[in-house]
RNA sequence: GGCCCCGUCGUCUAGCGGCCCAGGACGCCGCCCUCUCACGGCGGUAGCGAGGGUUCGAAUCCCUUCGGGGCUACCA
């Protein structure tokens, strides 16, 4: 077979999921690189809805799926709650149009009702010495009027096939290139069901042609269906239908732990724990484009917009790829502390507020502290749910110290003579800021005690944090005030003492 | 079983016949910086599945083989 007609005209793409449970990452990736290749090429990207299996579909996955896409700023141009030249976007308010586009496949002798059923088939595969998995046989493409008409005599109801071509089906597949089946491996497929219901290998490409669909990048899974497409859309082509035969590219897969494809019953694949845990859109976005596709040899930081200006979908990858948490979080850390203060704190304040930390918004002195110990912050965190952790003890009035860490430094006569020199050293200190008061410190603890600045400091640390690990203790202090510092010190001053015994 | 896809460090990848005794990133290890933890800097670890060709020359092209995966519904 000769390549098929491309659909003309500039480049459009579409993403067309099932609002069935959890949004998957595998499948934000698919609207990630559909996305990326219109914009790319200044073209369309559609949003269909594929909701035609009532009883999976529900309208609450419908609109976390959008939520989703929005979140992550994958804006569609034709879609649900948008409208467009094509729609109406959600199959289940298309019915209409695939019983008109059956009625002209059959007419047009490019389908034809079969009345075999499953057990015919085998038995037919199997008195020729054939494998039943081979599927159905093509039996019924030349029934006579008098054999249909016995056979609904016997209350049968046809199903409608596709009368699959005679040569090989060839496409040039976007990632894979050419891919081939031959003639003769893919039986006639099902269209229609006995009950009227149209199948998905029917409204699926039904819906990209009178979408004007132009590229289609979908999963690897989804490859062996793509001979009986290209037969589909030929026939749709000669009817009207379709004006050509749009462009595949199949993208890898994206595996889990093992070399599976990740699936739906994984904890791993849903995006909302990702979201949950305060990843940025932008790092997500970043990460999962790395997923079968590289900006440049020596480089993998990038922004959505560099996205849209470098990908190049003839360059993806066709490995499967494994989705890697750590490097994932070390990318969006990345885009964490490159974040500007204000935007920062505009993003962090959601989990602090639902911590109950701050007021959402914050007050002025909230937001006066959260500005000046965000640089100290971000680059401490690879999620923003870690600030809750991190900064708790800058909006309480009392830490709570963790055992712990009390365990550690709090623990006897030497963490007593520390914490009482820190309090003589910041009683009276004249200037409240992070320098004297490391100037303080250091002359009361190091100098003074004589001791190591990390024997130091730990006990002071802990005192004032109520952990091991904080931001920077001098500016901590300083943001937390003599009055909150000095409590602090006296009460993990308490405990040291009645461990000391 | 059949059809199809894939095969470079542990992982994601760069590489499209000489620039590669293979580059980057994450991870891991070490050192430096240092009030903790990070950040940052420096260094290290580790790979072309195997076998045949083609070629002056192959990670790159061809074949075979092995391995992994996907699909095999009147689901989507």
């Amino acid at each position: 077979m000769t390549a098929p007609a491309p659909v003309p005209g500039p480049v459009r793409t579409r993403f067309c999921p099932s609002p069935t449970g959890l949004v998957h990452v595998g499948l934000i990736r698919t609207a990630l690189f559909n996305w990326a290749h219109a914009r790319h090429t200044g073209g369309t990207f559609v949003f269909r809805i594929e909701d035609t299996d009532a009883a999976r579909d529900s309208e609450e996955s419908y609109r976390h799926l959008l939520d989703s896409l929005r979140w992550l700023g994958l804006d569609w141009d034709e879609g649900p709650e948008i409208g467009g030249p094509n729609g109406p976007y959600r199959q289940s308010e298309r019915h209409g149009i695939y019983a008109d586009v059956a009625a002209k496949l059959l007419a047009a002798g490019h389908a034809y009702e079969s009345f075999s059923t499953n057990e015919e088939v085998d038995a037919r595969r199997l008195a020729a010495g054939q494998d039943p998995k081979l599927g159905y046989d093509n039996h019924d493409r030349h029934l006579t009027d008098a054999e249909k008409a016995a056979f609904r005599a016997e209350g049968r109801q046809p199903v409608l096939r596709l009368r699959m071509p005679d040569e090989d089906l060839v496409w040039t597949d976007l990632v894979r290139g050419e891919v081939r089946f031959a003639a003769g491996a893919v039986p006639d497929f099902v269209l229609v069901r006995g009950n009227g219901v149209p199948l998905y290998p029917f409204v699926n490409p039904v819906d990209d042609a009178l979408m004007g669909i132009t590229d289609v990048l979908r999963g690897e899974d989804l490859l062996p269906s793509t001979p009986r497409q290209l037969a589909l859309y030929a026939a749709l082509t000669d009817i009207g239908v379709a004006s050509g035969t749009p462009r595949f590219g199949h993208l890898p897969l994206v595996t889990g732990e093992g070399t599976r494809k990740l699936s739906k019953r994984d904890p791993t694949s849903n995006l909302d724990i990702y979201r949950d845990r305060g990843f940025l859109p932008e790092g997500l976005v970043n990460y999962l484009a790395l997923l079968g596709w590289s900006i440049a040899e020596d480089r993998d930081i990038f922004s959505p917009g560099e996205l849209v200006e470098a990908f190049d979908i003839t360059r993806v990858s066709a490995n499967p790829a494994r989705f890697d948490l750590k490097k994932a979080e070390a990318i969006n850390a990345t885009h964490l502390r490159a974040l500007p203060v204000g935007e920062f704190v505009e993003r962090v304040v959601p989990y602090l507020a639902g911590a109950g930390l701050v007021g959402q918004p914050p007050t002025a002195e909230q937001d006066r502290v959260l500005r000046a110990i965000a640089p100290l912050a971000q680059e401490r965190m690879i999620v923003l749910s870690e600030a809750v952790g991190l900064l708790a003890f800058l909006f309480v009035d009392d830490v709570e110290i963790d055992p712990a860490a009390a365990e550690k430094q709090l623990a006897g006569a030497d963490a007593v003579e520390v914490l009482d020199a820190t309090v003589a050293a910041l009683t009276d200190l004249a200037d409240w800021s992070t320098g004297a008061i490391e100037e303080a410190l250091k002359t009361a603890l190091v100098e003074g005690l004589g001791r190591k600045p990390r024997q130091a400091f730990g006990p002071v640390r802990v005192a004032v944090s109520g952990r091991t690990v904080s931001p920077p203790l001098y500016e901590s202090i300083e943001l937390l005030g003599r009055e909150r510092t000095l409590a602090r010190l006296a009460a993990a001053r308490a405990v040291a003492a009645s461990a000391a015994g």
